[in-house]
DNA sequence: GCGGGTGGTTTTAACGTTCAAACGTCCGCG
DNA sequence: CGCGGACGTTTGAACGTTAAAACCACCCGC
């Protein structure tokens, strides 16, 4: 493996000279950087980053607690991974993977990744209400960022991007409305999540903007369980007057509701209009397919990263609109 | 951040000393060590893991390429890092995730970061059939450890671990045939992909071994999705001698089976056994619970990293048992 | 012809750790 | 009493890189 000393050898100039042939190429005379060049190329070096790192104390590595969620399908966490080093590597960083126990206790387990550097900072996601890490590491003055807000505090420690739930949720209201559905429930979780609570409000919000009613109109599932939305679709398909637009909180309460439509004979999509937020796999290979809020996960990855490696003076706190994608759950082909 | 010389100064010792305290403790006496130990607990003390990696050169951190699968859904990579993780740190070290384009152009990424010194070795995962990264890693001599075999290759580079797919699909045959099914088809993929072959191997066997019919028996599906599936259900169920069990080689595929047979007021688990492979969030999720063979997750990735780290003298190629998971599907409550 | 830049290159030192060798002290043994 | 060895500790050097300062030509203007 060739060193910064041995291509300074080759090709006859100091160490140093080699050195800022890579990290600033424009001090050196054109002749001198080509004759460094050749010879870099000929030894196939490689910078080490370990040296590189000591001296500079920076280690171009993000942590990234794997989740592990008891309850609760992550379905699109690939893609989220896969975003996030992309935009890591776009940078010249990678992503360091680590696991922790839940909450406070799992401070020490950051604390010591960032004190041995093994890490710049951090990626958190999975907030949860009054997640206590934010503040923790603040305090610590670790570099971090969120992806996902801390719910119901009235100011949150460091900076985050989010995805607009309500825009979300709104959005799919619209689409509903403007495939001619007149009577549009919502299934969602109970609103002691942040979460469940504003994509609640987005549709309500804009249902009342289009003078559609809301009463008796939304179930809240303990569980995200198929079962749980199948349920839920039925409680309101049985109503005096049941709605002809679902939009659910989640994909899998949507795909529990389709079923329920589909054994009561019912076509998705053409009697009742169903949409599902997060556009998980699962969406796509269901038929109909399921119209469902895709998270731009390109777009928050990249803001994740430059708002960690690259901090504005204040704190960022963005909000990011998901995008609807259009199946036949909602309108058929 | 107090560094080794710091606290020597603090114990009145020599740095060697501080650091033989913590990777060599026998070499002091009893009260030296106590000392220094006082001292690194009082300065808060952590050893720098860059300076500690340029001297040793060994990093502690495995690569593993962050899988983009198209057209296949993954829905237990989450289990998979979380296990993957947990065995790298039991033994000190971590995963740094990377992105590469598939097959042999990913291969300047992996020697890449090999020579950059960011990783030791790698873990490879989504094998495909005469997958060529295995070959270009032993020959360029980078540590690595597959995860799932080259398929069709008579001899494959370096160690492998992998689950016994046939086993699997043998397990769950005799699972149905206990429960008291007689007609027990198989839905797969083209046997183009040796996980393909493989699954419908074990099911063939434990048939035959077990003087249960297999012909007609098979529906082979070019994709992975729920429709698929239906489809493959619906064509066992309209042959002049329907099944009275289905092991299917994917969750989804079973998922779709189940569909289908409710759909047409069969009652799963009932009338007809049902039984999927991966043990993915969905079987516990759906009603009735899918019956599904998990894969030993944590099993696997202690025996991936032990043996890259720490690797035995000849190649390693270690076969894990899936496990049965009885659920509703396929033998109610 | 001489002070003052300027551009390009080298020298020196440092980042924080560990390895290998040197060192000093104490002990047992002949 | 002196010598070899064991034990515990320190010294010196090195891992591969970069920041900062020093250096050296060379050119310019007066």
């Amino acid at each position: 493996m060739a060193t910064l000393k041995q291509v300074a050898a080759h090709a006859e100039v100091s160490v140093q000279t080699v050195s800022n042939a890579l990290n600033a190429p424009h001090r050196l005379r054109p002749d001198t950087l080509a004759r460094v060049n050749r010879s870099i190329e000929l030894l196939n070096y490689r910078p080490n980053r370990n040296a590189r790192s000591l001296r500079t104390s920076a280690v171009e590595l993000i942590g990234y607690c794997v989740p592990s969620w008891p309850n609760r399908t992550h379905l699109v966490m690939d893609q989220f991974l896969h975003a996030l080093c992309a935009a890591a590597e776009s940078t010249g960083r990678h992503i360091l993977l680590f696991t922790a126990p839940p909450g406070v206790d799992g401070m020490p387990v950051y604390d010591d990744l960032h004190a041995r550097r093994l890490v710049d900072g951090f990626v958190l996601s999975q907030t949860e209400t009054r997640d206590p890490r934010h503040g923790w590491l603040k305090e610590k003055q670790i570099p971090f960022i969120s992806f996902g807000r801390v719910w119901k505090e009235s100011t949150q420690p460091g900076s985050w991007v989010d995805v607009d739930g309500a825009a979300g949720t709104a959005l799919a209201v619209r689409h509903l409305h403007e495939t001619g559905r007149r009577r549009i429930a919502f299934i969602g979780w109970p609103t002691t999540s942040g979460l469940a609570e504003d994509r609640l409000d987005g549709w309500r919000t804009a249902c009342e903007a289009l003078d559609l009613p809301t009463n008796g109109l939304t179930v809240h599932c303990p569980e995200d369980t198929l079962d749980a939305g199948a349920r839920a679709a039925a409680q309101l398909l049985d109503s005096p007057q049941p709605p002809d637009g679902i939009v659910a909180l989640s994909d899998i309460l949507a795909l529990g509701a389709l079923r329920e439509l589909t054994r009561r004979g019912h076509t998705p999509g053409v009697d009742i209009g169903v949409t599902g937020f997060d556009d998980s796999p699962l969406a796509d290979v269901v038929s109909p397919g399921l119209t469902s809020l895709r998270q731009p996960m390109d777009d928050i990855a990249a803001e994740l990263i430059t708002v960690l490696t690259d901090p504005p003076a204040g704190p960022v706190e963005r909000l990011l609109l998901p995008e609807l994608i259009v199946r036949g759950s909602s309108a058929p082909g």
